[in-house]
DNA sequence: CAGCATCCTTGTCGATACTG
DNA sequence: CAGTATCGACAAGGATGCTG
């Protein structure tokens, strides 16, 4: 069943463009919160701290773009837009969350092996000497 | 079993840095081959089409300092040097590698969406005008 | 509210050359 | 073989101001 024709590993395969983009910070932060239900622009933008709102923009038509959010505009007014995921996308959104689950339950093995490693480097890299 | 004190929404939260290394086009795509078995430096180097030596070297030093990747240097001559998955990056292995599946699955599903929105957005933007 | 346009500072990356 | 060092090009990203 992996009888693909495609390779992620080959550099002009186009599967490339999608995994620069689906293995993006910002990309598994929003598409895990439009898994939930559909979002406003601006409560996505105060929910996910430290993202920019050029970048949110950016981030946003890029996955409408790709087909995995879809953008829906009421004629209110103010106008209000909504995001939302498409199936495509939902096919996508548990791998992502699978990321920030890993992340957050591991970062502490993390931090660990850091300060470690940390640490055997600024002794002598083998063999960490005593006084 | 969500009660874990971490939140990758939260900008000061140590899980973005770590979402932000294994969220990586590149750390996708190493760890995906070394989840297989262990492997030479320019044996990666050879087989990630597009990796340039540089980067290489910055993302297996980051991911050993992280503790997913394990190196160890033979004695021979010249020098072997072998990049190993560990058990905390094996943890990690299924998650990265469902990202390169998706790519290689939905890559024609993005396309097609791509190939749909630039028409749209060439013509009208709404309402699709007919000759 | 939901953006786009602009400037400008960073960092990232490729290319190249050199070392143990 | 397995890297490190340096340089320059480029692009991503933050800050700010403006629009429908």
């Amino acid at each position: 069943m992996n009888a693909l024709p495609w390779d992620a590993y080959a550099s002009g395969c186009p599967t490339r463009m999608v995994l620069d983009r689906i293995a993006d910070k910002w990309t598994v932060l929003v598409l895990g919160l439009l898994g939930e239900h559909p979002w406003r622009f601006n409560a996505l933008l105060r929910k996910i701290e430290g993202l920019s709102q050029k970048v949110l923009s950016q981030t946003l038509k890029r996955l409408e773009r790709d087909g995995l959010v879809s953008r829906t505009a009421f004629a209110t007014v103010p106008v209000t837009v909504e995001y939302a995921i498409t199936p495509l996308g939902r096919t996508l959104a548990g791998a992502l969350g699978a990321l920030i689950q890993w992340s957050e339950s591991n970062i502490e093995s993390v931090q660990a092996a850091q300060r470690e490693f940390d640490a055997r480097h600024r002794a002598g890299v083998e063999a960490p000497a005593h006084p």
